[in-house]
RNA sequence: GUCCCCAUCGUCUAGCCUGGCCUAGGACACCGCCCUUUCAAGGCGGUAACACGGGUUCAAAUCCCGUUGGGGACGCCA
């Protein structure tokens, strides 16, 4: 019932101010809206709030576009730029004064600041106390015409002032904790709760949803919808998404911008997915889902009230599910930039005929275990070229260890695998693993103390996906050229250790 | 400080509106086992929560009140 859409058509925006990256908090709002105006076949509407003339820059408008279009989060309507309807906001604001709604205000904000902190000091509530109000006409004339700057601030009237909240249900507040809204500054731009109402019955929206910080301005913006004698539209308020310390998401967390995840290898899908399950959730304990069996199932009812905290661990368990399900095209073009940085990239991986079949099937071995899109340039790097080092823990673990008998017991068991791998007339995964391991029977040894240097040689690492897919990806001679490589290692291994 | 919001495993949550099916379910993380070739992945299993106190009721995680705790807002920012 909270949730249901009246017969009118559902009409959301979303309205970020310019002024930074595209947060992940402002992702989710826009997502939220998104969504609800995609289950109700309703418009999605960008509005950019660029009043803040100071603040607002060019730059940030196109990292917001460029998020919202990397998670194909897609507007109906605009981008409208809120700085266009200054003349009509004010033409707002003097008709309040006219009305007798609104009245000029000359105290300085130095003036404010002053009586602000001298509240605070005394742990008192600050609030406008009013001194312009209770100018006469006539001084208020004097100082108009001399040319006195002057704010315009909102009579707040006496009275409750309460909505029926989409995700919190009823809300009150009483206007006596309310302060004279300031609609004008003194250089005569709008600001905030004045344009974002203008510009809300302008746009005829029919639901704001935006997130719990704007709790408190909904009882300034119901005035005003009164003021001018609108209907208010529904309100909902999204819990805010928050940081392992419980505390508003911000950037002392780490990475919160949308752009830096995608930089870092989250896919859109995961994200746009994973920001879905902050704060809402179908019911049913689904978690992996496409955006078409999201947006089925998105209702405002089933939002939390109560904040989330945003898990990077189950972010990345997310996209690596992800991962494994992208198709080794899509793949391909997604690494290939990380590869290109990372010094790796030839044409040939993309031309079918080179390698391309080669290096599909490598991704393809790399990508079940791969938490994000960069984990690529570091895995592909063995199987790309020549250059790479041993790990520190895997030349302790599988070379000096005393478990396979030091560097010497290691080296020869390396000769006997390179003299083993040699004689393999097919080089294909049954036949080098049936090799391997009939060497190490004939040793006596187990299978592992042969693996486990190989692995080293061949990736440099303790970790990899199986040995014998490497092994054969790798090819002969290349496995060839690396066990030789790590017998040159393990003669000096000695020395260096000291 | 004032106002507002919130309160189920460490985290995301289901259940709450319409009390009984809840000795509270799922997921991430963690731990163990299996598979095995190490880690990972995969499979199986485990540890782990209704903040507290009253009340209403035959019955409360679910309804009411209070306490405590947490968060947010208190701008001529948006």
């Amino acid at each position: 019932m909270r949730g249901d859409p009246d017969s009118r058509a559902v009409r959301v925006r979303f309205a970020p101010s310019p002024t930074g990256f595209l947060h992940v908090g402002g992702a989710r709002t826009a997502l939220f809206n998104w969504l609800f105006a995609r289950h109700h076949g309703g418009a999605f509407i960008l509005r950019i709030e660029d009043t803040d003339l100071t603040r607002s820059t060019e730059q940030s408008v196109q990292t917001i576009l460029d998020g919202l279009a990397w998670l194909e989060i897609t507007w109906d309507e605009g981008p409208f730029f809120q700085s266009r309807e200054v003349e009509a906001h004010r033409a707002v604001a003097k008709r309040l004064v006219a009305e007798g709604k609104a009245y000029p205000c000359f105290c300085s904000p130095e003036d404010l600041d002053r009586k602000r902190q001298a509240a605070e000091t005394d742990g008192a509530a600050w609030k406008y106390d009013r001194t312009c109000l209770r100018l006469d006409s006539a001084e208020v004339m004097d100082r108009l015409t001399v040319g006195v700057p002057a704010a315009i601030r909102f009579k707040v009237p006496e009275g409750p002032i309460a909505w029926d909240d989409l995700v919190h249900g009823p809300t009150t507040f009483d206007s006596a904790v309310i302060e004279d809204i300031v609609l004008l500054r003194s250089d005569g731009s709008p600001t905030y709760n004045l344009s974002c109402v203008h510009d809300d019955i302008g746009m005829r929206i029919t639901h704001v949803i935006r997130g719990d910080d704007h709790i408190s301005n909904t009882p300034k913006q119901v005035l005003l919808y009164r003021a001018a004698g609108v209907e208010p539209p529904r309100f909902g308020h999204l819990p805010l998404i928050l940081g392992p310390d419980k505390k508003r998401l911000s950037k002392r967390h780490g990475a919160v911008s949308v752009t830096e995840y995608r930089d870092r290898g989250i896919l859109p899908e995961t994200l746009f997915n994973f920001l879905t399950l902050l704060g809402w959730s179908p019911g049913d304990g689904r978690e992996k889902m496409t955006r078409a069996e999201i947006t089925a199932a998105f209702t405002l009812e089933a939002i939390n009230r109560k904040g989330a905290v945003f898990d990077e661990q189950k972010l990345e368990w997310l996209n690596s599910q992800y991962i494994n399900d992208l198709d080794p095209t899509r793949l391909a073009d997604l690494v290939r930039d990380g590869l290109k940085t990372a010094g790796l990239w030839s044409a040939d991986l993309d031309t079918p005929g080179g390698r391309h079949d080669w290096y599909l099937r490598v991704l393809g071995t790399l990508k079940a275990r791969s938490k994000v899109i960069g984990d690529f340039a570091r895995d592909l790097r063995p199987f790309l070229s020549d250059e790479f080092d041993y790990a520190p823990d895997a030349v302790e673990k599988h070379l000096a260890g005393a478990k396979g008998g030091g560097p010497a017991a290691v080296a020869r068991r390396m000769r006997d695998l390179r003299g083993a791998l040699a004689q393999v007339g097919e080089f294909t995964e049954p036949a080098t693993e049936e090799a391997l391991r009939r060497l190490a029977e004939s040793k006596g040894e187990a299978a592992a103390t042969y693996i486990h240097p190989l692995r080293v040689a061949l990736v440099g690492r303790a970790v990899s996906p199986g040995i014998f897919a490497i092994l054969t990806l790798i090819g002969l001679d290349r496995t060839i050229a690396r066990l030789d490589r790590l017998a040159g290692f393990l003669e000096a291994m000695p020395a260096v250790q000291g």
